[in-house]
DNA sequence: CTGTTAGCGCTTTCAT
DNA sequence: ATGAAAGCGCTAACAG
């Protein structure tokens, strides 16, 4: 590994001109600017990082601290693309994107400290808010700039992105009740992840504004896993004024729910009306197609990228990166049909 | 950020001996070593790794590199776990680990490099190696420790781990064989990943071993997605001598195999016998159940990380870390038969 | 335009 | 057992 040392003393020139060439800094001769990178390209050199970070106090690197483990509500490859994207807009400006995973059986708060306090990165997003976020209170303690991917109700005035779950439960709701349903139940993770609740309270406000009934036996809430959401079917088909619909707020759940409606003698669509999550990988295989919400997870990624990096290093355009929501838009498909009776 | 100095400042005592005290070194007073640990954990010290790095030349983190995108061959859950187990078990030691995802349409080579140079990392491990892999050979022009999840034709003495592809095709070209199969296809993701040509040899050369078939046209090579196995199983069922089973060697073509073979008329298991790669999510809700190899990923990811770290930071047992094969089980499920004619 | 030098936070060697 | 100081590789301020 080369140092720039080895650079200079090839070129015979000192370190100082040879970094100043290297970080286009003013006042460099351009021959010896050209001469200094074509040595540099030749031996392949590249700043170490360590020298630089510790000058620069900072380490052109986020970190995107993703929950992993079996209770992790991510059996799919919803991060993957995420990462994907928010990488190639980061890498564009030279940042690098590292995913640190942390598992579901540590102290994400220990993590997230030690994290902090080595120093390595220069921006933190958290992922998969709760509606009270520990971790977001502790990074409110501190100067580390982060946002998250998940509003909470933890107070403080960070920066988030989030899905338009209200506006999601709003038109499933609405459109369930112009097919002429009235009994519209919902299925929770129990695990307490802020999106959820959010749902939820789209989902009473809209019944009740509809004149739909919206009480708590209507409200399902299991492990965010698809035996989870077997056990909600199961719930679900025992009762005696048996809802006629459900909406699904856990993309791992939503096939159980399938599972456990046809273990009942029940066909999700025809029986009972069902509206997933996400389109996603696991939801092709369920029959009847499953009605979902169709986003863009690929500007989700962009949004982030370009909000972090403002945040952190700075806006380009001037204007601070706002909290935004990211569009749902519901797609009917034949788990949802109307209701004659 | 409490640096050492604030931390020796409070104690009026000199940076030197904070460090040792921290550090467990030998020559600090029982007294003072207690007094320092106390006073860093109040303040929440943790030592900066920037500068640690640059000292000791070492910054206790392993990159484990990851392959994401459409074309990636990772439509699940997979690497979730490996990473899982991973970062436990190295943790324990005090290292991170750290995942830096490469977006396919990025030049690997370039990305490693660059990742190489800038010095962040200790040790790194490739995963889903090609056949010939230019990643690999670049590596070995560096001194940096790395391994393979996954073996290469790339000539080397690297470090690799892997599954045992060659006695799991054996296995189930075996069993296909004893029930009475004589023409069993192979379907493989057309990426030249590894694995897959393993996955071959060891079908042809157990085909032929019991005198079966192995030739070209039972050979079916389509991109590695749901719609390249659609596509196999299209191909398959136009045959005139129409194979009676097929070993799927990837995981996201499985349900295409299926929903192909279904779109043709023909039933999986009944008609045409499926075997599967691992047991997965994604392999859940195919009906008839599918046949398909179990192995311990957890495993894989501890023995990763006990590789790795032995590797980077030298061996606590004084053996040095071998490359080594994780066993393939063969799961019989409906979607295998026999045949009867 | 270029060379010299201080110093980022830390570990470690050398004195004491 | 502790303090003082060098130096890891780099950037930036200052001098020339």
């Amino acid at each position: 590994m080369p140092g720039i040392k080895a650079l200079a003393e090839r070129l015979n020139i000192s370190i100082g001109t040879v970094s100043r060439a290297l970080n286009d800094m003013p006042g460099v001769n351009a021959e010896t600017r050209q001469r200094v990178l074509e040595a540099a390209h030749e031996m392949g050199y590249v700043a170490n990082a360590a020298g630089r970070n510790l000058r620069k106090g900072r380490t052109n690197t986020i970190g995107l601290i993703i929950g992993t483990g079996p209770t992790a509500l991510a059996g799919d490859n919803f991060y993957s693309e995420v990462v994907d994207e928010m990488q190639s807009v980061l890498l564009d400006d030279g940042i690098d994107l590292v995913v640190l995973p942390v598992h579901s059986a540590m102290d994400p708060i220990a993590f997230l400290r030690r994290t902090l306090m080595r120093g390595t990165l220069d921006g933190i997003i958290l992922t998969a808010t709760l509606t009270d976020d520990p971790r977001i209170a502790m990074m409110e303690d501190t100067s580390m700039p982060y946002m998250t991917l998940g509003r909470s109700r933890t107070p403080g005035d960070y920066l988030w992105i989030d899905m338009d779950f209200e506006e999601g439960a709003r038109q499933a709701v609405t459109r369930l009740h112009e097919l002429g349903h009235r009994r519209i139940a919902v299925c929770l993770p129990q695990e307490n992840v802020n999106f959820a609740s959010i749902y939820q309270d789209s989902w009473r406000a809209t019944m009740t504004a509809l004149g739909l009934p919206a009480t708590d036996d209507l409200c399902f809430a299991e492990e965010g896993s698809e035996d989870g959401g077997a056990r909600v079917a199961a719930r679900l088909v025992a009762l005696d004024d048996r809802p006629t619909a459900v909406l699904v707020c856990a993309e791992p759940m939503t096939s159980g729910v399938y599972g456990g409606l046809q273990a009942a003698g029940l066909r999700p669509g025809a029986d009972v009306s069902v509206i997933a999550f996400r389109q996603s990988p696991l939801m092709r295989h369920l029959s009847p197609p499953i009605s979902c919400f169709e986003m863009s997870v690929k500007q989700l990624g962009r949004d982030m990228a370009d909000a972090i990096f403002a945040l952190t290093y700075g806006s380009k355009t001037g204007t601070a990166p706002q909290s935004s929501l990211l569009p749902m838009t519901y797609i009917e498909r034949p788990s949802v049909q109307p209701l004659d009776r």
